[in-house]
DNA sequence: AGTTTCGGTGTACAACTGTGCACAGAGTAT
DNA sequence: ATACTCTGTGCACAGTTGTACACCGAAACT
């Protein structure tokens, strides 16, 4: 038994998480505002009142799962920015990686993508900060490439903004999708997706008229 | 008194209208799926039971609220191809008429890309499956432009995809937005999306590598 | 060793939920 | 005028909800 030589400290962080976990696996099949604190309590198994030792109300809660999501997708952009093979094919990699990413952590971008748009204000408008966020740095990201290490930034945002978007709704589809035929079959349309987006960089050119 | 000579099918619409319309004033601060068949007939000035007469449960009520939506949206899409102006700014006079239906049917338009992702699964599939449709006709629209009347089906079917989506991250934001000045930059934003997007146009061609 | 701190328990309660049932009263059909 | 058909009502009931409160026992501190 390794609960004899528990601290404190350690318990309590070992019950947060279950808590954190249990609405995480509840919010598979109900939307997270629809979910009520004792079924989390109880599927984490602890009283209802224990709740409170952690959270102060179920939106706090899900601001946490909120963290916690994102620090899932950082790693993902961190790998896939030390991905070596990544300039060559980086539509090609970055959808496999996005792919990978969605599928070893199906609950949480549920979670987010769910989220942002229903759910609470405080909590949607959290979810869509980070995301903005993380659209201005792809959009710095972007500046590297060929023929677009000239545009403004105004342009390079809109740009990462268009991406940003078009993966959002890639994960949504990989959420609803179940067999692994259509999964790749989105993949394949979801690269085609975005070679189309970015072949406008050549063309390319603010205010056209 | 207009009621008094009311007759029964008319009333009957007209409780079912009032039950709709509560449920869409109500979804405008909770989701949908926290929604309770007694706050609705409250909101209606009806008893709870009588909800019954009209849909068997909340379910049934959510996808009937979709059709609505849906009406008004085809309203909208007439619109923009009875526009004579068209052909020549289809960008500028399709955001244009966008923004104006969103304003004018907030209610439906939250109700649509709240449940989109978050809500019942039955209710999304629907949902999905409307805008997928909406796309498809998009795609024939699409293939009386210059550059894409050469287009693959599958080529045109994906750039519609790639402008719905937009369209459905345009009416998240316009959602959000509250002052006009906020609206009028979105809508600007907007624009440069959609002019980027089918810059790809006269450069793509279906399997490059 | 004695005291304090604190995560988790158990009980309790008022508020709310969905829905079954009997019934009213107006619209409709005969 | 009489009988039938409905939409909406009223009451009831068991189940669930959030949270207040007093409490326990073990870890942490003195």
């Amino acid at each position: 038994m390794n609960t004899r030589t528990e601290t404190r400290q350690e318990r309590k962080q070992r019950t947060r998480q279950e808590l954190l976990g249990a609405a995480l696996r509840l919010v598979e099949d109900k939307s997270f505002s629809s979910l009520s604190l004792r079924e989390v309590t109880r599927e984490a198994g602890v009283v209802p009142t224990a709740f409170y030792r952690h959270f102060e109300s179920m939106e706090a809660l899900g601001l946490a799962l909120i963290d916690e999501s994102f620090r899932t997708l950082r790693e993902m952009i961190r790998d896939a920015r030390s991905d070596p093979s990544m300039f060559e094919h980086v539509i090609h990699r970055s959808v496999a990686i996005l792919v990978r990413h969605v599928n070893s952590n199906r609950p949480h971008f549920r979670f987010l993508v769910r989220e942002r748009s229903s759910g609470l204000a405080p909590i949607r408008h959290a979810i869509r900060a980070q995301v903005r966020l993380f659209a201005s740095e792809l959009a710095t990201d972007l500046a590297r490439f060929p023929y677009m290490n000239k545009w403004s930034t105004e342009d390079l945002q809109v740009m990462a903004g268009l991406i940003v978007n078009l993966m959002v709704s890639i994960v949504e589809e990989l959420l609803e999708a179940d067999d692994p035929e259509a999964e790749e079959e989105i993949r394949r349309l979801a690269e085609k997706q975005l070679r189309m987006v970015v072949m406008a960089a050549p063309t390319w050119r603010s205010k056209p008229n």
